[in-house]
DNA sequence: TAGTGGTCTAGACCACGAC
DNA sequence: TCGTGGTCTAGACCACTAT
C-alpha cells in the first residue's frame, strides 16, 4: 500500500459536488459577487438530486463561500459585502463599536524570505516576497503597526497597486484570483520595540496585543502571512466560542 | 402593537424540535454523556418525520450541544470528553501543544457584587457573587492567573466543594444543572499589576494577554464572568475563523 | 405572478459499530 | 446480524423577492 494512514474508502456525492464548485470559484468560472444558477439548473446539470445540490450548498454557505437569500438566489461571497467584511475583522470597540481602521502604506518591497516567512508560506528555498508594512488608524488615533508577507511569485507587480486598497484581500481576489477561504490567528502580549513604539506614539516596552495570522487560499496553501502589534487601550479583540 | 421589531412570523418544525429537546437537557433529563433515543424513536414520539428529527439534531450538533456518531447513537455533549474539553481551551504550546494548565485555588469567597459584575451577570441590584481566585501552571510555571465570578444565589454552597477541580464546568453542570453552551472572549494587552506580577514572577508593568470571558448557559442567561491575566512567553492564544 | 431558496415528508439504501 | 446514524432521491408545499 502507497499510505499507511486508512483513507476514507467513501466520498458523499455532495461532497464531490461541493469540490466541484469550489474549483469553479477558484478558477474564477463565478467571480465574487455573481449569482449561481438556480439549485434545478446545478441538479439537472451535474446530474444528482436538488436535494444534494442543497447539501453541497449549504455547506459551503456556512464555510462562509457562499450567500444564500430566500427568494433571491445563492451568490459568491464577496469581501466587499458588510455580511462577509467583519468575518475577519474581530477588532470591536470597548463601547461595543464594531471599527474598520484606516490603513496608511508605510512600505512595499521585494526581498528574499527568511527562514520563518518560507516556513509560514510553505515557500522553497530562495524564494521571493513582498514586505508591505503599515500603519492603520481607529479615531483618527494610530493604533496598529502591521507587517504583511506574501510570495512574491504569486503576487507579481504588487507594487504597481499604489494605494493599496484597506480591505487587501479584495485585492488578492479582484487582481491575483486568490480568494482567502481561511484565517488561523495566534495571540500573543508583547512589549512594545522602540520602532513601533515611535509609530504607535506609546512608551517601549508598553503592552500591545501582538497576532500573527496565517491566511490560506481556498486550495489549503498560505497565501498570506501577516503580523499585526496592536495597543488596545480602546479596543478589544472579540472571539465568540 | 407590543413591539415595534418585526419578528419573524414563522417558525420552522425543526427548530420547534431543537427548543424542545434543548429544555431535556436543560432540565436535566438527558444529563452530559447519556445516549438519546434513535431518531427513529423520537421522530415517533414527536410526532414528526425521521428528516425534520434529523435536522434538529444535527444543529444541536453544530452547536457542540450533541456528539453524533455513526453506527453508535446520539450522545449528550459532555466537558470531560477531549473532543469537548479544548472547544473553550484556547492555548496552545509555541511548539503546537495543546497545553491543560493545572489549577491552584487562593481563594473563594462571597460579597455584595460590583456594578460592572451585575451588568456582565445580568444580576438585580444587591445581588451576591462567589469570586475564585486562582493560579494556573503549564510546564510547571504558573503562567495565569484567574478570577471568577458566579452568582452566589445560582451556585448555593460552592465552597463546600473544596478543591474546586480544574475542569470547573463540570461541577456546574454535574452539581447545579448548569451546562455552559456559548462563550464570548475579550481580549486585550495590559500591563502586569503588582500583585499579579508577584504571582506569575514577572516585573510589574510587563506585557500580560487580559482574557474576559463570559460563559453563557444554554438558556443564554450569562453564568460565569471570569478574567484571566496570561504570561503568554512560550504559548499563544489560538482563534480559527 | 413567476422564480428562488426553505421546509417537510417518505422511503430506499449505505457505512459503521456492537454483539 | 442488528441497530445506529449518514446519504440520496423525489415530490409537495411554503416563504420571500423581484417585476
Amino acid at each position: 500500500m502507497a499510505s499507511d494512514t486508512t483513507l476514507p474508502s467513501f466520498k458523499p456525492l455532495y461532497q464531490q459536488v461541493r469540490e466541484r464548485l469550489v474549483g469553479r470559484l477558484i478558477d474564477g468560472t463565478w467571480p465574487p459577487g455573481m449569482a449561481l444558477p438556480s439549485e434545478q439548473q446545478l441538479a439537472h446539470e451535474l446530474g444528482v438530486s436538488q436535494g444534494t445540490v442543497r447539501k453541497a450548498l449549504d455547506a459551503m454557505s456556512s464555510e462562509h463561500l457562499l450567500v444564500r437569500a430566500q427568494g433571491r438566489g445563492t451568490f459568491v461571497a464577496d469581501v466587499e459585502d458588510t455580511r462577509i467584511l467583519f468575518r475577519y475583522l474581530r477588532l470591536v470597540g470597548d463601547d461595543g463599536r464594531r471599527l474598520v481602521p484606516e490603513s496608511k502604506v508605510t512600505s512595499v518591497r521585494q526581498h528574499k524570505a527568511t527562514e520563518p516567512a518560507r516556513t509560514r508560506l510553505e515557500l522553497p528555498r530562495g524564494s521571493n516576497v513582498w514586505t508591505i508594512e503599515r500603519t492603520r488608524q481607529m479615531d483618527d488615533r494610530v493604533s496598529i503597526v502591521e507587517t504583511i508577507l506574501v510570495s512574491a511569485k504569486r503576487f507579481p507587480g504588487l507594487d504597481r497597486f499604489s494605494p493599496l486598497p484597506n480591505h487587501i484581500y479584495s485585492l488578492y481576489g479582484s487582481r491575483y484570483g486568490i480568494i482567502i477561504g481561511r484565517v488561523i490567528e495566534q495571540l500573543k502580549a508583547i512589549g512594545a520595540s522602540a520602532k513601533d513604539a515611535a509609530l504607535l506614539g506609546c512608551e517601549p516596552g508598553a503592552p500591545l496585543l501582538h497576532i500573527e495570522r496565517t491566511a490560506l487560499g481556498l486550495d489549503g496553501v498560505p497565501a498570506e502571512w501577516r503580523i499585526s502589534r496592536c495597543l488596545t487601550d480602546n479596543f478589544h479583540y472579540l472571539s465568540d466560542l
